[in-house]
DNA sequence: TGACATTCAATGTTATAACAACTAATGTTA
DNA sequence: TAACATTAGTTGTTATAACATTGAATGTCA
């Protein structure tokens, strides 16, 4: 019995198991949305990842981040971020200042440029969100939301990771 | 009222929607997953993505499949297929062959070592997907599964694509 | 059939991701 | 307090991803 997922596929063979099934709908999904999202980016020169770190930074307010607070809270991990900094720094987004008492910690702090750099997508980017995710109705999103909630739970991850919401 | 997520993100700001919500889960959860599955294929030095393609390329078997085709069914989208096989040439998992009847097309296929490293790692992937997905069920999991088949089926790629299972 | 468009891969280039090594600052403790 | 370990960022290097351009082969049509 060849699964929905195989038809779209393009080949016959089936999934080894449900698990495997939907690993790799998720893997796809996830990838078709992201694309979507960085092609609205695009127009503003961001990548998704620069786009959430600025969501970030404009989340901390004043107080900025930390370098390694920045990591931890990518919804995508990436192990560069001093690298990162620096091309939002370049034009203009963000500033760095080293900490008074501890020298060694560098704060980031979002610039006005910045804010209204990422104010300006709020409405396109939850237009888009919208658009490509309203199919499920609110009650197969919540349903959604909490079994990728509950898969999470499980990932046993040494890295504490957050939203940039 | 903050939500889990919004506990999880160590940030008290809320969520514009439901569909914002839903996205950065999917974004985050998968982030989590394929890491391990990265995790994973580093033993062997294979990327998900050169993964991906060995299983293609296995399901196409002796027949093989164009440089094209590998790509268009690649789970995560990847616009370098040349060097892609590249890689996988290099090191004797696939081989490459013109076309006598139309000599712009390339056929790529797997070898036997190449099959052979894929088939060693059937197991140890699906044990993996288990462990990451079981705490799901049956129920959770072919409900996740439906959801998402509906939101792939709602995002307008130009792109056809499908699964390697 | 000759000009043009199209298709399929390959290549060049730039940017980013991944990984390791390094430096500076702070903490810890014998 | 000197030696050592730890932490925070930076820097170097390599591999890969993204994007545009090119080249060869084929298809189309005046």
């Amino acid at each position: 019995m060849s699964s929905k997922l195989s038809i779209e596929l393009q080949q016959q063979s089936h999934f080894a198991c449900l698990e495997e099934e939907a690993y790799l709908s998720l893997e796809r999904t996830t990838d078709g949305l992201r694309r979507q999202v960085a092609e609205l980016l695009k127009d503003v020169e961001l990548t998704p990842t620069q786009y959430n770190a600025l969501r970030i930074l404009r989340g901390a307010g004043e107080g900025g981040r930390l370098i390694g607070e920045i990591g931890s809270r990518l919804v995508v991990q990436d192990p560069d971020i001093p690298r990162l900094v620096d091309r939002l720094e370049k034009r203009g987004w963000v500033t760095r200042q080293r900490q008074i008492d501890d020298r060694r910690c560098v704060r980031v702090t979002i610039t006005k440029s910045g804010k209204k750099l990422i104010d300006g997508l709020d409405t396109p980017m939850r237009a888009l969100h919208t658009k490509q995710l309203r199919a499920l109705g609110p009650v197969n999103l919540r349903q959604l939301i909490k079994s990728l909630s509950v898969v999470r739970e499980h990932i046993v991850d040494p890295t504490v990771r957050g939203f940039a919401p």
